[in-house]
DNA sequence: ATAGGTGCAAAAGATTTGCAACTGG
DNA sequence: CCAGTTGCAAATCTTTTGCACCTAT
């Protein structure tokens, strides 16, 4: 997740993607809601195929990187560098905890952070001070998994099925 | 970069990477050493041939990946995704502020981070909680080249020529 | 009517892997 | 000797692009 504050929103009211209301970003704004959890446009992509609304996948990464570009979104990225998209539960930029097994996460309170980044770029020389935090660990439910076997109990493949909010 | 320090040390000294000393090794450890600044595998690979010492990409990869598992580097992704290592100046993991222009970095003081992100993990129930922190912004050097246009100053494909830590 | 969107296929990159040849201990 | 390493090429995978064809407005 990218903090952009500091850039002067370019409209008046919250940034807009596009200027056109089509079938397909209808499609993925929605299907993105659906999800509690964190979804690749991959991911994304094929939940629309299988409930039969055809979107191209090109359109779905252009949506999606509309709506980071416009900070709709909150983006984390896997351990491969892919990125993660959520929408974000209330207004602004979250961080998360996300379970490395089943991809469950939860928003944590970053109040500290916040104040401690703007300290650092206030007295950085730096203009523009963006940041990027996020918590990863095992949830208790995913324990018993991956203390008998290290491989994830759920590959980024099958990460389509079942996304909460992990509620422990 | 990640935080293992819950994860216990699997020999007594520090971790090794690997169990030969290769002259390829070598190489990409010194090379990294050598480096100032966060460096892909490919910058690595590419200052490697050019002061004519001959690696496979492959090797460096490996190498990297071995280093990273071991905890020996701090590691950053870039915009793509991309890993990016740096050999931490100090033992431990660190966190940078680093120019989205030059990419030149400087480490920042993440005591209130640290303890934070703790106390998050505490009471969260996950385990192995580790945490990732990047700032980025312009430093003072590159604001007048990002200011009159947005393309970043430097390129990821030139990005092997003059690595220092930020004086600024 | 027409600029903005879309889909497909191809392109681009970064990283990984299969495998036969090589080498440090 | 021989398990650990290496290099090359091919394979993966995710994300981006070129382009001709649509379609909100």
């Amino acid at each position: 997740m990218r903090d952009t504050r500091q850039e002067a929103p370019r409209r008046t009211r919250a940034a807009e993607i596009g200027r056109r209301r089509t079938r397909q970003r209808t499609a993925v704004l929605n299907a993105l809601g659906d999800c509690a959890d964190f979804v690749s446009a991959q991911e994304l992509h094929a939940r629309l195929s299988t409930v039969g609304i055809a979107v191209g996948l090109s359109t779905v990464y252009r949506t999606l990187h509309e709506l980071e570009r416009a900070g709709r979104v909150d983006v984390v990225r896997d351990e491969a560098g892919g990125r993660l998209y959520r929408q974000p539960p209330a207004a602004g930029h979250g961080h998360y905890l996300l379970c490395r097994c089943c991809f469950r996460s939860r928003r944590v309170d970053t109040e500290v952070v916040e104040r401690w980044a703007e300290r650092i770029a206030e007295g950085s020389g730096y203009t523009g001070v963006e940041h990027t935090l996020e918590l990863t660990g095992v949830c208790a439910r995913c324990q018993p998994a991956v203390t008998k076997g290290e491989p994830p109990c759920r590959q980024a493949s099958d990460r389509l099925t079942d996304h909460r909010t992990c509620p422990d």
